[in-house]
DNA sequence: TTTTGAGTTGTTCGA
DNA sequence: GTCGAACAACTCAAA
């Protein structure tokens, strides 16, 4: 026997995997396909169940693909440690693959099973697959990480400007002994769980399939008109392959790729090369945070720069249950926060200002946003969305945000300048019409009788005055910008 | 070592 | 309505 054993974790696809590719080839085919079922994910705070369903859609779309040529998907449940061991002396393996993850978590984890296996004769293999530019691959001049994000952008261009991206071909497994037991796909009611949300379909096809008609798309809404598509929340102009880059069914690897090869197409100069560069910048800005999570793991619990964890926040629960809900009277923030709900999936320029809202007008601890987007999202990703939320916070790695503070009404009136996204997913307020869309409280009760609606009573009056809070949120950060100066950290 | 230029995505005020 | 300046001072990255 001369068997290894995959082990699939964020990489839930067969195309462009470079340590599955390996494994066949170190095996001559014989690998041994596994994913296991980690209770401890499974039942975290931050486990959502739209996640869970976007996995598990995933999970059999990959085991339908194996089983087409004669593997299949085995599936274990328990602490990987514990399950590879046992799995490592039933089946003989001799190796066991994977691709590296990132997370604090993920690489205490990967650590303990690479020194088990490795106790117990099993040759452990990693490889880079989730990121295109690891840590340790660019520094400064002075060998520290960036914290910075265009200098890290400079530098991670260049790295992969002298790296080839080989598409790698999905390799040609042996079929499983009948011999190996797998537990069978649990159901999500299986796991204690139901979701009302509308979830996209998981698994490589579905990711591809995504990936082409965004690069195809000859209008505003793919990637050649991504620079200003992008903005409209109401517009489906993004890629939407967040959910498919979470769990591994595209690779970054191919993402780059596509994009650079319709870069070609076009002459330098051509307004479409912007775009493609923009879009380029979403990858670079995905290892970017993850490689800042990499590097200063203590943001999963607090402010990047430390002298923000002196914020003093409101915390004002009815707010919060508001700001969740969709029902602070602001349109473009609801409209955002009930797509959130609908979709397990909400627009960026939208995560923004709902972010923005929620710390800089509610005075919310960022860590209760981040933890709810975690929870709601079909592409909850600790790495990008502390970063993003962070960001938002004005805690994070962006070096003069503190006087960035959104305002609910001009952000509407800028990227949804009709309402078309506000009365999609806010449909009290279908009616209203577009003088009015981003301020329905500033109708006259004769206006709001025409549109069918009466603010509040059918839509909410804004539950705090944004110019008022506004002021509120630069006094409070910098009254922890002076406390921080005068403990002289 | 010291210095210099610059920092994803904004808002408001006053001319 | 449009436009430019102001909005703190700081830290990072590189010369």
């Amino acid at each position: 026997m001369h068997t290894v054993i995959h082990w699939f974790r964020r990489d839930l696809r067969l195309r462009d995997n470079p340590a599955l590719a390996a494994a066949a080839s170190a095996s001559d085919g014989h690998v041994l396909p596994l994913f296991i079922l980690d209770d401890a994910i499974l039942s975290a705070p931050d486990t959502g169940s739209a996640r869970v369903a976007f996995l598990l859609d995933s999970l059999r779309a990959l085991d339908a693909t194996l089983r087409a040529q004669g593997s299949r998907l085995i599936i274990r449940r328990g602490e990987p440690r514990a399950v590879l061991l046992t799995f490592a002396k039933q089946s003989g393996a001799y190796g066991l693959y994977f691709n590296r993850d990132y997370t604090p978590l993920a690489r205490a984890r990967d650590t303990a099973v690479e020194q088990a296996l490795a106790e117990h004769g099993v040759a452990v293999h990693t490889f880079k697959e989730a990121m295109l530019v690891e840590p340790g691959e660019v520094a400064t001049k002075a060998g520290t990480p960036y914290t910075v994000y265009t200098p890290y952008r400079r530098q991670w261009a260049m790295q992969l400007a002298h790296t080839a991206l080989p598409a790698i071909p999905a390799p040609r497994l042996q079929p499983v002994p009948q011999a190996i037991e797998s537990v069978p796909l649990p159901s999500l009611a299986e796991l204690h769980r139901t979701t009302d949300q509308e979830i996209l379909p998981g698994g490589e096809a579905a990711g591809q399939t995504r990936l082409d008609a965004f690069i195809q798309r000859h209008n505003e809404l793919g990637l050649r008109g991504y620079k200003a598509g992008r903005e409209q929340p109401a517009l489906n102009a993004t890629s939407r392959l967040s959910a498919y880059l979470r769990f591994g069914c595209i690779a970054p690897a191919a993402c780059l790729r596509a994009a650079q090869q319709l870069s070609t197409q076009f002459e330098p100069g051509h307004p479409a090369q912007q775009s493609i560069e923009t879009w380029i910048g979403e990858l670079a800005w995905r290892d970017f945070y993850y490689q800042i999570l990499a590097y200063f793991p203590y943001v999963l619990d607090g402010a990047f720069k430390h002298q923000y964890d002196a914020l003093e926040w409101d915390n004002n629960e009815q707010h919060f249950a508001a700001w969740c809900a969709g029902r602070t009277g602001y349109p473009i923030v609801d409209a955002a926060m009930r797509q959130l709900a609908r979709e397990a999936w909400m627009h960026n320029r939208a995560r923004m200002i709902v972010a923005s809202f929620l710390t800089k007008d509610l005075l919310i601890d960022w860590r209760r946003g981040e933890r709810y987007f975690m929870r709601m999202l079909i592409d909850g990703d600790h790495a990008a969305n502390n970063g993003g939320w962070q960001w938002a916070a004005g805690t994070g790695t962006d070096a003069q945000p503190y006087f960035r503070i959104f305002n609910p009404v001009s952000q509407g009136q800028k990227f949804d300048p009709q309402g078309a996204y506000v009365r999609r997913y806010v449909p009290e307020l279908a009616q209203v019409p577009e003088r009015y869309i981003h301020t329905p409280w500033e109708m006259p009760p004769a206006e709001q009788r025409r549109a069918n609606v009466q603010i509040g009573r059918d839509y909410p009056a804004p539950i705090v005055a944004h110019a008022v809070q506004r002021e509120r949120a630069l006094t409070l950060y910098r009254q922890a910008r002076a406390d921080d100066t005068q403990s002289g950290v």
